[in-house]
Parts: C-alpha cells; structure tokens; sequence
DNA sequence: TCTTAGCACTCAGGGGTAATGAGTGCTAAA
DNA sequence: TTTAGCACTCATTACCCCTGAGTGCTAAGA
C-alpha cells in the first residue's frame, strides 16, 4: 500500500509548489520544476492516478490539481522533509523570549507573541494544568473598611484572588478563624465537613456563612480550571491569505476565534508528541473547515504546561512553522531551565533538568 | 451662520437614508421621500450650496451625494432626533446585565458583550481610575518552600497579584516583617526611603533588598496604571459592514484593536458629556479614517469608572447607538445601585443612590 | 427672487461576446 | 512504459455597448 516513489515525488512537488503559490499546479510547469526530466504526460498520468486515490482534487476540469486534506496529511507524516530554522533566526527567538519571559503570568502572552512573529501567522496560546489547580493555601484580606474582603489563593504556581462583597462587616478576628479553619480543611483535605460545621456554629444566614460559601465556590471553580485563558495574536494576519479574501469566510473563523472556550478546548488535546497537527476536517468545525492547526506543549513546572500553536489556511508551511515551533519550545525550555538552574545553584540542588529530549515517535 | 431649516431637513434626510442604505443619495429619490412636495430641481440646488459648504461629497459625477465627516458631525450634535430604546429591549438588556454583572472582576467583559449583542457591533469596554490605583496595602504570602513569594497589593477597589522568584529562600518572619514596614511606609507615604533603609540594614545584594525593590517596582507599576484592561467583543461583526468588504481596510482596523492600549488611551479621553462621539479623521488615526467611536462612562465606585463605547463605520445609525449606550448606563448604575443598597441596608446607611439624572448639556 | 420643468451630458455597472491560454484526456508511436 | 501530438474544456480577461441614475444649466413660471 505504499506510494511508490515517483508518486510521492510528484505528490510532494505539488504540495509544495501550491503551499508557495495557492494556485492549481498543472502538469507542464511541474515537469518543468523537476531536475530528472519526466514528460509532462506521463505526470499527467501519473496525476490521474494520484487523483483517484485520493490525493488530489480538480477546481474544475481545465484547471490543475489541488492537493487534498489526505495529501497534506501523507505530507506532514512522511513527504516533508524537516528542516532546521537558521542560526540566526533562532538567536532572534532566544532574545525576544529572554526579555519577555521574565514573568511567569504573561509567559502565555509572550509565546504567542513570539511565535505569531517568527511564522506571520495568527497564533494561540494557553497554559494547562494537570488535572486542574490545585489550591494550596488561602488568605483573607479586608479590603473596605469592613465588608469587602479578598480572597486569595495560593495554587500550584499560580496566585488567584476575587473579591467578595459581604452585606455586612465581619470582624477581622472571624475571619482570620475562618481562615485557619479553611487552610486545615485544605490540608486535611475534608473541605466539604467545613460548611455544615460552619452552618451549625454561626447559623445558615450568617455573613460567615455566606462568606465561607462563596470561598467554597471560588476554590470548586479554581481546582476544576474553569477558564483557561487563551490567547491569540495576530488574528488579523489570517486575512492576509488568499482563502480568506472573502470576508464571509474570515468572519466565520475570527468569529470561532472570539470563542476562547473552543480554541482552549482544541488545544488541550495536545498529546506528548513533539508537534500536533489538526488538517482541515480533523478540527471538526465547519468554520475551520480549510484551516490547519499545528500546535505543541512545553513544560512550565512539573504540573503546568504551555501549549502553542498556529492556526492558518490547510495551504501552509508546514515545514517551516513546525520547525519554528519546534525551535520554539526548545529554546523556552533552555531559558526556564536557565532560570530554574539560577534558582537551584543559589539555594539547595534538587532537579536535574531535562532538555533535548528527541522523540521520534510515529 | 446658522443653516436655513430646509437645507438642515435634505442634510438630516441624505445623512439618515445614507446610513440606511450605504449607497450615495440622489435628488429625486430624496425629493419623493419628503411629505411637504419640493422638485428634485430645487433639492440639486440645495445639495449642490451644501456641498460647497463641506457638508455633502459626490463620490463621482453621476452618483448621489455622500454625507462628509462634518455633515455626521452636524448630525450627532444637532440634526439627529435623540430617541428612546423600547421598553422591551431596556428590559432585556437589564436582565442580561442583572445576570452577568454579579461578579464585578468581570464587568468589562460583561458590559462590552452586552453592549455589542445589543447594537450588533464592535463593543470596547474599559475600565478607569482616577489617577492610577492607589495602593492601600501589601501582603506577602509564601507560595513555594522558600523561595518563590506573592506580592498582593490592594487597592480602591481592586487587588493585585504578582508572584515573585527569589534565588534563595526568606525567612516567614523575615518576610513579614518587611510587610509591615512596607504597610506603615505606604500608610505614612514615605515609600521612597525603604529601599535605602533596607539596603543599610540587609546589605544591597540580600534577597530582602532584591524583594523590596521588586515590591516596589510593582507598586510604582500599579500605580502608574501601567496596562488598562481593554475588552473588545465582536471584532468580527466589523466584517459585515459594506465599508469592510474589502480585507485590506478590516485588517487594518482589526490590526488597531490589537494593540489594545491605543484603544485604551482613545476610550481615556471620555469626558464627563452623556456621550463622547469621535467621527472618523478625530480618531487621529489613519487606520480608523473611516470609522467613528461613540462612547460613555459609568460610575462603578467613587474612583472607579467604566468606559464603554462602540466602534462602527462612520456612516452608522448613531441615533440608535447613542440611546442604548444612555439606557445602558442608566441601567448599570440602577443595578449597581441596588447592588450597593442592598449593602447598605443590611448596615449601616450613608450614600444616597443617584439615578436619572437627565443632562441637557450642548 | 425663488422654484420648477426640461434637456443635454456624464459615467458606473451590467450583460453579452470573443479571444486567450492553461490544463486535461486520449491515442499512437517510440 | 514513456512520450509526443492533438482535440477539447472552461475559467478568466478584455472589450464594447447599453442602460439608468444622477448632475448642472437654462429658461419659464409663481
């Protein structure tokens, strides 16, 4: 069932020269391209041949061929060869992320940033935890004088805080009891006893209650991830190719876009492999019908990962920005390990750190 | 220099029927649409003097006539009848606002989603300070074994957080004992000497001094309010405007919204007026040329205001737009007002809400 | 003096037709 | 199995003409 290797040749030439040109390629102009001379008949037939399998597709009868999503596909698996971004170009890419990266809570903002750079395209960004936060710690804070308190929570890596608005003052002293109370919950890890005990000692309708509450849901809501924060950049980049000149079809997928939920969702399904690649029909979005996403995680700390990733017409460099991507996660990796290296040489040792892991798998 | 009453009725008549049908006016069609019969004869007369006066362009010689930014202007500020939204819409729009605004970290979001379904535009959606944040107080919480901190700065109405890697690890005690010093400096408004006292007494390369001066970095930053959070919903919608038919026009407009704090330092410019118009070439930005930016604030506490506007070709229907944008904010500050009572109600009383306030300003 | 009817003129947009040329499939010879 | 040749298809472009909406101007009417 394998391609025999002229086909492949020929199928590859094609992806490429229309990646490059977004135009049907015909059977002249290829036999053209080619160095080993082949007649533009006998690509013609060998075309025909390609086309019943599958792998291309006619406009219209006296136009050329255009490759299919199973092309692509056959392409990114096995016919692309995988090139290496230049030295230069990956120095830029350290420098531009070892002057963003210095703080964690915009690293996500800084990826897709960089990486939307470096391929033009419109790039997406997220962080994804294991299983969700897990809270660590709790604070309260009195903001107002009296009813308005903070909540903040101490997580894996991260700090969140909300606001709570209470109906009526509650002594700082009670509320650093509930504090104490929440963190043993917490550690013990029995926080559903602490509201019924609390309803009992301070009665259902009292501002501890409400407040304990409301902590309650903050922390449910936290450890269950309920919004990962999703960034893209360079939205407007997509309207530069050629497919999305009508404006229905961008409106269709800048629409998809402005529903962060989707696009988190899409890229949570990262899997451990070094790059994902989701062609056309594989997004199962009618909007995102002739756009490809190529995307890939690196590891943040040992329970946080960053995911990232580029969306574009199914016609894309898929050597280039998969390489780029690639570079990408090796140099982030490289500056946080630097980071964490720093960290450890000046305190305790106590991880080693993993990098230039290949993993040819597939 | 006042315009005669007819020319200002064929001005108000091309403006609106431009608006509606996005296609230049001509004579006769407009002098069928008036009750009170006058030949189409005398309205060429009349648009051919308002042109002369700036007011009217002819796109070329065998098209109508096209109201120029100046004619909008007249429009919004004198022609256009102020309207009231139906009583039914004000009470959908209450209800997804009585629904959406519980939290109020999320208010932007709420307010630009809100404003953006009811118009069927692009809604931006801020929020402001007077002045920057004040910063009222500081805590430090230790998030890792030793040596990774959470600054959380709390301000008018709102807390920040910011996580900070040290090299090696700081006592608790340590720590808090830099918390209070940094809580009576900010209380006595002496920021400006901790650092130099630290530095004598720690030594400038201890981490407490490296804290402190990251500490400080923050609150400086917070109080400078370094990046306003700008909303933009329905960027897409853009695209369904005749005027952004063309890509190359939509990308550049949707390149401006990327940079939110150009959109911000715009949105910073709302003045105490009901409502801010901007039209086109006074947006002073090549890439909104032909745009215009309607927008009003609301009160959320006594520094606090929000900011929230559409943005839309100039040639929309600023009638409609300018009354949602007024029943939104009546509506807002009726929810938040309640919100507040019912506060206070439960405690003490001490702010009398205000509402409806009508303000026949210009 | 203002308004209106009439008329000549302009010009964008629509529709039809023809020319162009890139590309195909098929056949027959090498 | 490959290649040259040939007839055929059809999207695209150019061209042209026509139509109709709209203008400006002039002269007559109120």
């Amino acid at each position: 069932m394998e391609l025999p290797e002229r086909k492949r040749r020929i199928l590859k030439a094609i992806v490429e020269n229309y990646i490059d040109t977004a135009e049907p390629v015909g059977s002249k102009a290829l036999a053209d391209s080619f160095d080993t001379p082949i007649s533009s008949a006998t690509i013609r037939n060998e075309m025909s041949e390609l086309e019943e399998m599958g792998y291309l597709e006619k406009p219209h009868v006296s136009a050329g061929r255009v490759p299919s999503f199973a092309a692509y596909r056959l392409y990114v698996n096995e016919l692309m060869d995988r090139h290496r971004v230049a030295t230069n170009e990956l120095e830029a890419m350290r420098l531009m992320m070892e002057s963003k990266m210095r703080e964690i809570d915009n690293i996500v903002v800084s990826a897709s940033k960089v990486i939307g750079e470096m391929t033009q395209h419109t790039a997406v960004s997220m962080i994804s935890r294991k299983g969700g936060d897990r809270v660590k710690r709790c604070e309260l804070i009195a903001v107002d004088s009296g009813s308005t308190y903070a909540a903040v929570l101490v997580t894996g890596s991260d700090v969140k805080n909300k606001m709570l608005r209470l109906a009526s003052p509650v002594a700082p002293s009670t509320a650093a009891m509930l504090c104490t109370a929440l963190n043993l919950a917490i550690s013990e890890n029995r926080l559903e006893y602490l509201l019924p005990s609390v309803a009992q000692s301070m009665g259902e309708d009292s501002q501890v209650y409400q407040m304990t509450s409301d902590i309650l849901d903050f922390i449910r809501q936290t450890e269950a991830g309920s919004k990962p924060e999703v960034y893209i950049d360079g939205a407007a980049r997509l309207l530069d190719n050629r497919e999305y000149q009508d404006t229905g079809r961008a409106r269709e997928v800048l629409e998809y876009f402005s529903d962060r939920s989707k696009v988190g969702e899409l890229l949570e399904s990262a899997n451990g492999d070094p790059i994902n690649v989701r062609i056309g029909p594989e997004l199962q979005d009618p909007s995102m019908r002739d756009a490809s996403l190529v995307f890939t995680s690196y590891q943040i700390d040992s329970n946080t990962r960053g995911i990232v990733g580029i969306i574009a017409p199914a016609r894309m460099d898929y050597a280039d920005v998969t390489a780029k991507l690639i570079a990408f996660t090796q140099t982030i990796s490289g500056v946080m390990g630097r980071q964490r290296k720093q960290l450890k040489d000046a305190g305790e040792t106590d991880e080693r750190r993993t990098e230039d892991e290949e993993d040819g798998s597939r």
